[in-house]
DNA sequence: GTGAAAGCGCTAACAC
DNA sequence: GTGTTAGCGCTTTCAC
């Protein structure tokens, strides 16, 4: 069964015509090439008769382009990166473009390691949520010729010179915050971990300007970071957090990870304040809808994040005939997120 | 900058050599190849300094092989392939390997379609979790010479000559239902959808298995078969079950989706009797870390799935020089579940 | 209307 | 030890 994949060259010698007119009918230049009727026909007939397809390898190193997207984010079974990837698979795929994906752990040498082997692939276009945008790496990679779009970890303003797309995580966080002071919280606790991320930085300032805003006054322990090597685990911090004689009475964490770790913490050892505790959360679970106490969170516009990169991303590919005076100049979009319960 | 990438022939250019030696050496065959230590570090040095990485498309091209892998589940966003994407990520990148995935949506068309666009692209091999392991589509692949493990959507035994790794679906809701028996409870209904799909048969056949040596005997309605389209709603089936004079003192799912239906409508209309309810379910869900009443499901070892499912591909790609008398016989691996709650 | 031929960048048998 | 060369399968310019 196996046999030598047919060719277009098999399919041509077996017609008695050159590659030249099979590639023509295949590529639909068949009119302008003023291809017969009949030689068209003849064509088709035999590529449907061996159900041949164009080897795109081949196609690719002939047309320089591989019509496959790279997707870097710091682990796909995240189910929040899970969901970016369905959607960017629905939206490249609608363009004729596959997706190739790769975890990078937060390791930013895993990072460097999978760019260089999409780079080596040839994918035309990278998606990246870094592990770190600071790195110098990042910068490397605007000048490489490679079209490039962060998303989701997103470079401070200005600097980097990559397209970004991302939310306002400063405000989002102050947002969720305010919601929980509007609810009647008092002693809101934040816990986070990779403090010295940006993404992260920032929704802990969120946090902060909500409480100052509000004139409250942190408690040195309310600002929590997970980091099991340092013995601080979940449980940990919310025993740390709720034992206390004047427990707090709402804990906002920095994103459903943390959230999800936190509810079975909570569940586990301190199911009888639940009652009385609010949670806020950067980011949605499904888990929400199910669970006590309700989570106040802020939700991202993922698809319009995922659109947006995208067609940045195609603006960024060489062959979009449009005004292409500039290398597709360099776009920085923040959206708005929602706040919800 | 931009300009032309670097190739293989520039360096050689440059250094006056021929292509073949810089491949020799980039290839590691400078030993076997006896070419000079000098010529050897020239040639290191100039790959150095323009970071040189050769095309992979070309390659591809030339050898034949690609290095990637395509995966194909239903949804990628379902957490439960997000978990199996990533583990084979990781497999996969071990043995130099990327992935490329497409979800079908649970459409058969849309398999098909990114069945074809993935030869087309040549990937190395394929994993599988088919929208419908019966469709004859299946069968064609068999006789198509692309390498494909079908995994966790399976065939039923013999039949399909693709190797396909998978659980034993009926022990595993034997086992679940018995430890129901075990914790007490009589009257068990099982819930399911997809009738007619082996995996859903083969469950049934384990819950009523493990009913039958209880030696209880089953009422007529315990067997409920989700379908909306026939006015069986998840909260028509729980009243029909949970409402009746005698009310069924468990309920097991046959898949996850269903549990967290069937909880949401338990939790809605019949809170008052989930002290005295126990459920089952195939499958694991976050979820069930947090809600009542707890749930007993089996877990499948997903891990190993991937394992032996990718080590199945690997087994049957060309040039695995071992004894590949025949193209690596059809393997058919059933793993064990566990149950847990 | 159709074909010949030149590559895309790489590998590897076969010279020398 | 190293170079020549023939492709892998495709697209596309230019010729007829």
């Amino acid at each position: 069964m196996k046999g030598k994949r047919i060719s277009l060259a098999d399919i041509a010698n077996e017609l008695g015509v050159s590659k030249t007119t099979v590639s023509f009918v295949l590529n639909g230049h068949a009119e302008t090439k003023k291809i017969s009727k009949k030689t068209q026909e003849r064509v088709e007939a035999l590529v449907a008769k061996y159900n041949y397809r164009p080897n795109a390898v081949a196609r690719n190193l002939r047309l320089g382009s591989t019509k496959v997207i790279g997707l870097i984010v710091p682990d796909i079974s995240n189910p929040y990166y899970a969901k970016i990837a369905r959607m960017l698979e629905d939206q490249a795929s609608d363009k004729g473009y596959h997706v190739i994906f790769g975890s990078s752990s937060e390791s930013i040498e895993r990072e460097r390691s999978i760019l260089a082997k999409f780079r080596q692939q040839s994918v035309d276009g990278i998606l990246l949520a870094s592990a770190d945008v600071n790195s110098p790496h990042i910068e490397e990679l605007a000048g490489s010729g490679l079209p490039v779009v962060l998303f989701d970890r997103i470079a401070s303003s200005s600097e980097v010179k990559l397209s970004s797309i991302g939310v306002d995580n400063k405000s989002a966080m102050r947002q969720v915050t305010k919601r929980l002071l509007a609810n009647g919280s008092k002693r809101i606790a934040m816990v986070c971990n990779h403090i010295g991320q940006l993404a992260t930085d920032s929704r802990v300032e969120g946090y902060q300007e909500a409480m100052n805003d509000a004139n409250i006054q942190m408690e040195s322990n309310w600002l929590q970071e997970v980091n099991e090597s340092a013995g601080k685990s979940m449980d940990t911090i919310m025993a740390e957090l709720l034992n206390a004689k004047q427990p707090v009475d709402a804990v906002v964490f920095s994103n459903s990870l943390l959230a999800q770790d936190g509810l079975k913490s909570i569940h586990q050892n301190h199911a009888e304040q639940i009652a009385n505790l609010q949670l806020g959360c950067f980011d949605k679970l499904d888990l929400f809808d199910y669970v006590t106490p309700k989570v106040v969170y802020a939700e991202q516009p993922n698809e319009a994040i995922v659109r947006s990169a995208f067609e940045t991303l195609l603006a960024q590919l060489p062959g979009q005939a449009k005004q292409q005076k500039e290398p597709a100049a360099c776009t920085k979009v923040l959206h708005e997120v929602k706040v919800a319960v």
